[in-house]
RNA sequence: CGGGGCGUAGCGCAGCCCGGUAGCGCGCAUCGUUCGGGUCGAUGAGGUCAUGGGUUCGAAUCCCGUCGCCCCGACCA
């Protein structure tokens, strides 16, 4: 039995990391490993959205781990953002090296620094490059897959033309992001636009997306940055331009990162464990055979076999658990670890030529169904899909019942101490917001992209605000 | 960096106060049994007790030091 979330959310969450087998502890601070079963659901990550990545006209390549610890400190804002969490080589081969070497945080400056050179003319714009890579921040909490000294990621870097070509680029990955999260993880987060506080170091905007944890806590979930041509002018990506005139090229970054594995478990699982996405899921269907004797065990698995071989020649994701267990720890173990179906034949199935489906998302025997054996395909496709969509909307049901609407301070402290998100109109300075920051322990997660128009006063200094924020306490 | 906890079998722990040469549960292996919601039994394998030093005839246990990891905060994807 695992700890159960309402009891502690924190340790029922590393108990489910550790038991439904995605990761282990490692011997370093910080580290974890990823185990096959974790690194699958971010290998699923990765395939949909490298595939994204090239339809809209990237391409992938790869700069080194080390970084003159001088490009770090070409762009001001960066280097202050980032200085207290590097990792630096000072020794190498036995000497002490004449410039140190940071481990890349993220890759903006040594991409900057190859850009420069890559770009010469508009003609070479706009130039759109991906890299799948692991950085390294040394920060001083960290949580499995939430934040990890070194973790995994995708990091865009694009150099464009004008502001609004960048702009449009931070747009469209920001919706690749968030259509990832909604159409593959079930994860029904919010679209919007950092605060200056909150925004990446050396950006000119920061774009999000939030969602909201099983304890209410918010996971900022992947980001996409218009930089402006502040890395540009740090970095001297100029090109030349129709008129024959230099310019500086607007350039963009965006990345998701091995984070997200843990929204999904902390977005999705229960007391029972790990409940995974179908799109996502490493197992979608796990098939359990049921016999008594000898004869049964023969005919129960040529029957399974077939469907099995069915289903997989329909693509979807089977495993045959024939451990010598009995059924009901089979049943336990795969909840564990999240399953979205669970397939079982036995004796009377084979009479009735019949399966049971049982989904992982509905709990007991509400969600077991007797299913015909003709048509596995059609219906566990149709399972499948089903899933994804309770499961989204669940989540969203969860979302939207936790976030309150908040009229004043004092209304807004309540909210937050209740562990809800705030919404409200919000006109403060960067300092009031550190001020409620340092009062209640949340921050403005983001401006949402959706936002209601007009005028109100703000919540706070009572000022004509034209925007709304939401505020959370955040991972 | 502040606060707390822990290092003893693969995992989770007991033993330490009151020194005498290591034990329990799970897991693992073999055999049998069971099998539509965590079967049961038998046998067996597996440990430099984190590390350095000290006290002692004798240290997992007492004393001093060191290292590491985890959890809670401040920093952050």
């Amino acid at each position: 039995m695992v700890t159960p979330q309402s009891e502690d959310f924190s340790k029922w969450y590393n108990e489910i990391v550790y038991r439904a087998d995605l990761a282990a502890q490692s011997p370093v601070r910080g580290c974890i490993i990823i185990k096959p079963y974790g690194y699958e659901i971010w290998e699923a990550v990765k395939n949909w959205l490298d595939r994204r990545f090239k339809e809209t006209g990237h391409q992938n390549a790869y700069f080194p781990l080390f970084i003159p610890e001088s490009y770090l400190k070409r762009e001001a804002e960066h280097v202050e953002g980032f200085s207290p969490e590097l990792a630096v080589v000072t020794i190498a081969g036995g000497k002490e090296l004449e410039e140190p070497l940071v481990v890349r945080p993220t890759s903006e400056t040594i991409i900057g620094e190859a850009f420069s050179q890559w770009i010469q003319s508009y003609r070479d714009l706009p130039l759109l490059i991906n890299q799948w890579a692991n950085v390294v921040r040394w920060e001083l909490r960290t949580r499995p897959f939430l934040r990890t000294t070194e973790f995994l990621w995708q990091e865009g870097h694009t150099a464009h033309t004008t502001e609004a070509d960048a702009e449009a680029e931070t747009m469209q990955m920001l919706d690749i992001y968030a259509d990832f999260a909604w159409n593959q993880a079930a994860m029904p987060v919010i679209k919007g636009r950092k605060s200056e506080n909150e925004k990446f170091a050396g950006a000119l905007r920061t774009y999000t997306i939030e969602g909201m944890m099983g304890d209410k806590k918010a996971l900022q979930s992947a980001t996409s940055h218009n930089l402006g041509q502040n890395f540009a002018k740090a970095f001297n990506i100029k090109y030349l331009s129709r008129e024959n005139v230099e310019e500086y090229c607007w350039t963009t970054s965006w990345g998701m990162s091995t984070r997200i594995v843990g929204g999904i478990v902390m977005t999705h699982g229960d007391d029972k464990g790990l409940r995974l996405p179908p799109r996502v899921a490493p197992i979608q269907v796990v098939a359990v055979p049921i016999y008594k004797t000898e004869t049964e065990i023969s005919a129960v698995t040529e029957a399974l076999q077939r469907i099995v071989k069915e289903l997989r020649g329909a693509g979807i994701r089977v495993h045959i658990d024939d451990r010598d267990e009995t059924p009901g720890f089979k049943y336990n173990d795969w909840e564990m670890r999240g399953v979205p179906v669970r397939l079982e034949m036995g004796p009377k199935d084979l009479e009735k030529n019949s399966v049971v489906l049982a989904r992982r998302d509905v709990p007991g025997k509400e969600g077991k169904q007797f299913v015909s054996q003709d048509g596995i395909v059609q219906a566990v496709k149709d399972l499948l899909d089903t899933i994804h969509h309770h499961m989204l909307q669940q989540a969203q049901d969860f979302t939207q019942s936790n976030i309150q609407d908040v009229h004043s301070h004092d209304e807004f402290k309540q909210v937050i101490e209740a562990g809800y998100w705030a919404r409200g109109w919000w006109a403060g300075s960067n300092e009031q917001e550190r001020g409620i920051k340092e009062e209640t322990g949340a921050t403005i997660r983001c401006f949402p992209l959706d936002q209601p128009g007009g005028n109100a006063p703000c919540f706070l200094t009572g000022q004509t605000a034209d925007r709304i924020a939401l505020f959370a306490k955040a991972y």
